[in-house]
DNA sequence: ATGTATAGTTAGATTGCACTAACTAAAAAA
DNA sequence: TTTTTTAGTTAGTGCAATCTAACTATACAT
């Protein structure tokens, strides 16, 4: 069991965790593309990014919005160039909504926040503490 | 020096955990209040709950909007219930912007994620692992 | 006391993003 | 073959959030 102090300092340390996070993903938004595309055209992307080639359909579906609402975010981003529609051989009707080049770099820049915590842990912890991290991790988010 | 190995370990399991951590955000926000208020209003809502009883000025410098804007969101939460206008006794132009009980209750949903880490470390690990998780996240974040 | 600065509001315009309804074209089912 | 379903777009609407400009009322400085 742990004692009060113990608990008391590990919830303090835990919100300093999570603002810790917070605060690095915000900062890598803003430095990224905030003044290109708005922040819910980025949860689009950032979606499109995660789901392998998507119709259009199923990104609605994924997000929970309408076909008409994900048209007109999709026609954005292919305005902006980080992605393209490519016509599906199996169905004309629909079409694959794949990453640009400019798009995978999104991808990568919202990934910065994994390198950083990474490059953080590798770069201040001692190879028992890395040992310790990942363990308690695994334990953690398994 | 970790391997080639552990790094690739340690690279996922960030990623992961970062994930894990957004995905806990997100649902502790759509259950809360998000059906309520926007985002953009949780935005100042959560600013007003880490400012001391700010003015209308102190909220927008610190947001970095317009004080017509603001003017306009501190309408929303008053009118929805979360906060309220007190007027300055020093300089009768201004009012303080104070949390009603409503808007406390919001200022300890929005903790949720914080106390859901933390009983996830006290209830998952055992207690030579939560001393190495202090020791190892006051090094990351210290 | 008079002039300037500050706190906050109102008015009006713009933009972004959501929706429904109605449509076209293709696919699937009858 | 004809009917029904599905994929996606277009048109039209509404709301939220932002801005600037102009305003009122108070405070501060000269």
């Amino acid at each position: 069991m742990l004692s009060e102090n113990q608990k008391k300092s590990l919830k303090e340390l835990t919100a300093n965790v999570i603002h810790y996070i917070l605060d690095e993903i915000e900062s890598c938004r803003v430095e990224e593309m905030m003044n290109d595309i708005s922040f819910v055209l980025s949860l689009y992307l950032k979606e499109i990014a995660e789901m392998n080639n998507p119709t259009l359909s199923e990104l609605a579906r994924h997000m929970k919005r309408s076909k008409p609402s994900v048209t007109i975010a999709v026609d954005k981003l292919e305005g902006k160039g980080y992605i393209r529609r490519v016509q599906s051989d199996q169905d004309r009707r629909s079409s694959h909504i794949h990453l640009t080049e400019k798009g995978k770099r999104f991808k990568e820049a919202q990934q910065t926040v994994e390198v950083k915590l990474f490059e953080k842990i590798s770069n201040t912890l001692n190879e028992e503490e890395v040992k310790q991290w990942i363990t308690i991790h695994k334990k953690l988010i398994g």
